[in-house]
DNA sequence: ATAATTTATTAGACTAATCTAATTATTGAG
DNA sequence: CTCAATAATTAGATTAGTCTAATAAATTAT
């Protein structure tokens, strides 16, 4: 998805308080990015729309695991970032985090893979965050060619057709984690779990899915 | 002066042009950026306003003093991040190219030091063409310290007054390099020339206009 | 439980950068 | 020189992200 430097700004945010178990309600977002709410409350719709976020006013806003994926990839920029200038410039904050702030938006992938090659694949940055994964690039499988029990991401499913609601009323969606428990007799048929549910999907519709093997962390 | 990335880029297609010979006329400059004319009139306008440009039909637009200025910062960073990205990660055209156009427009003065020192102070890019000097934390020195015969550049003057026709109608304004020729009695004026014109400015005036030593390239 | 305070929402407007369609100027070819 | 082609300009509209002022809803303190 191709989010504005805004939207990506709004994502952060959420995703920050996320990780501070902090609800994004209207005014912390709006008081966190120098905006008023009218401002906020017009970006939570769009982000909405879009399926990254879903809104409450109780609740404030939430990644969805879409929105989840997209934020990753950006603390992964982030991260990977101020490793790199840390490293290289022996930047100091505030410095450093100014920079990766800025140039997080802009830097593209390829030169993120670049920089990742660098530093030999990092897996903390200079404050010991642990920095993403990226799926740019990993080997893509359809589902129905993964092993049992051998842990996958869903990367795309073709939303057509009937399916549709029962794919997104089980979370069974791009960015969520799942594996094969059993297969079908004559291989129609895979029944598949995310340690909450339990689903079964046809050899149609798993041929349609792409997905890619989790690499994990070494201490996993 | 703080301007949009948009803005900076006009500016950056009115220095190329100007590099290559060629007037920035409107639908030159409007194919390049991928715009229509009316979109460049309004930003020609815009930089007009500003000081930075001077337009003319027939002439196309021509950068100031200061749109000068302005554009020699950019290219500076441009090129010292070509060089950075190229020297450390390797990086080859096209990407170099497009990577270095998005970090110029969020690298800040601070960090673009930082590199530059990293660099030892390069005075070429990768592809042969000169970094211009930087006078972001030069010394400043006020006009009438200024020994007579050192080049010198006009970094800041007021601009009120009766006085403001006369530096603009001289092109003595910000950016453009003088020395001083002879200094009046009891120091009460300072003969200074631009090797086209000489212009008497009187102690008063002096002690206000900001200034700052011209460090020349070794080959000058 | 009610009033006071805080937060969320609506409605309407602004700015920068862009567009299209129509008009006016300039250039250049015969 | 005149007309056709090209370029510049005007006028008016659009979009994303923001604002203010007014209203509605929720929370908190008494």
């Amino acid at each position: 998805m191709d989010l504005s430097r805004t939207q990506q700004d709004y994502i952060k945010v959420i995703w920050n308080l996320s990780q501070l178990e902090e609800k994004a309600k209207m005014k912390v977002v709006a008081d966190i990015l120098l905006v008023k709410p009218p401002t906020v409350l017009a970006m939570f719709r769009q982000l909405s729309k879009l399926g990254l976020i879903s809104y409450d006013k109780r609740e404030g806003a939430k990644l969805t695991i879409a929105g989840l994926g997209e934020a990753e990839q950006l603390i992964r920029k982030h991260r990977l970032i101020e490793t790199f200038l840390r490293s290289v410039l022996k930047i100091e904050e505030p410095l450093l985090h100014d920079e990766a702030e800025k140039l997080e938006h802009v830097i593209s992938d390829q030169l993120i893979m670049k920089i990742d090659e660098y530093l030999n694949y990092p897996s903390t940055d200079p404050h010991g965050s642990i920095i993403p994964l990226s799926h740019v690039g990993d080997i893509q499988y359809a589902l129905h060619e993964v092993e049992p029990d051998i842990p996958f991401k869903i990367l795309q499913i073709p939303m057509t057709g009937k399916e549709k609601n029962y794919c997104i009323d089980n979370d069974f969606l791009p960015g969520s984690e799942w594996k094969i428990k059993n297969v079908g007799p004559k291989n129609e048929s895979f029944l598949v779990t995310n340690s909450e549910v339990y689903l079964a999907i046809s050899d149609h519709l798993a041929e349609k899915i792409k997905v890619t093997i989790i690499r994990r962390y070494v201490n996993d």
